[in-house]
DNA sequence: CAGTATTTTCAGAAAATAGTGAAAATCACT
DNA sequence: AGTGATTTTCACTATTTTCTGAAAATACTG
């Protein structure tokens, strides 16, 4: 199988568009590949559809699982593992809010909350403390916000959403 | 003058958030140093206070100006030019949000879009062509809720993003 | 305008990140 | 247990990104 024009474009703009955000580009890549094939790949359709080594394909088809965004299946009798991709966009979303909380936010807010607690007692430090303060308040409550919205289920969430953007 | 321990973390800690977010940790750093700071802050300091050269933190300094996260500014009887930050949490956020929807969600959409007037004839891709509507709107909406957080006054939006939190 | 201070540029160096491929480990079956 | 298929690991290589530092450009001053 080789992929069409448009499956081909699919996989490179997702590709990009994960670079942006901090995730590594083949990794990004070999979701979207799965998130355009009906069925579910096997190691070596994605080396070769995406012309990487066996150690690459791997390595980013571990590191999406344990994102959880794939998962693995195998076919009856064939021995190969096969791999796809949750496919409900919300789930997604979810899944990628929940582990970027994890990984990136939470460690900023401990970090901020300890600068927080070195300065707390300092009067020549006001100023840095308030502006700290501020920055503290507005990551918890971002981080806050996103929590819920992604535990939340899509239904109240979007209509809530809607009105938002009335 | 020489940071305080709780002004390095927070200058560190601001570095590695930007960096898990795709921004170059150097500039996330300028721009904690400058939040940090109570005043203006000249080439030289920025390249004293964080060791890194001067093309490099002219570089940095001059990317950030151009999101608009800091500002030039003059002390009079100094040729000097030194640089400020915007304090106010809310508009910096408005900032980011705004350059990120430009920069990397726009770009996405207008990608996507183009692959999906690729198969909208196609019979043979329906499937994908279904995956690819839910991706597309889902970004979509997301691009519309953040530009529309992103303009709105800040009162409104919280009071409103409070509520959804109960 | 000459002289100096300051900023900008950019070629090459350094560092960080990602990818390769072959060997080792694991597995599934007889 | 032995065999071949499959997956995983990892030392090394390639690529990309970032940084440096000195030269060029620009701006200011008397």
């Amino acid at each position: 199988m080789s992929l069409t024009t448009a499956k081909k474009q699919f996989v490179q703009s997702w590709g990009e568009m994960g670079a942006c955000w901090g995730i590594n580009k083949t990794m990004a890549q070999i979701h979207a590949l799965l998130i355009a094939s009906e069925k579910p790949l096997s190691t070596d359709s994605v080396m070769e559809e995406l012309q990487i080594s066996r150690g690459n394909a791997n390595m980013n088809l571990r590191e999406l699982i344990n994102w959880g965004l794939i998962r693995r299946t195998s076919i009856p009798g064939d021995r190969k593992e096969y791999f796809y991709s949750e496919t409900d966009v919300w789930k997604m979303f979810c899944t990628i809010a929940r582990e970027r909380k994890k990984r990136e936010i939470e460690p900023v807010i401990r970090s901020l909350s300890e600068c927080m607690e070195m300065v707390k007692d300092d009067k020549s430090s006001r100023d840095f403390r308030e502006k700290l303060g501020e920055l503290l308040n507005f990551v918890k409550m971002a981080d806050s916000i996103l929590g819920k919205v992604a535990s939340s289920d899509k239904e109240r969430i979007v209509s809530f959403l809607m009105k938002l953007m009335k």
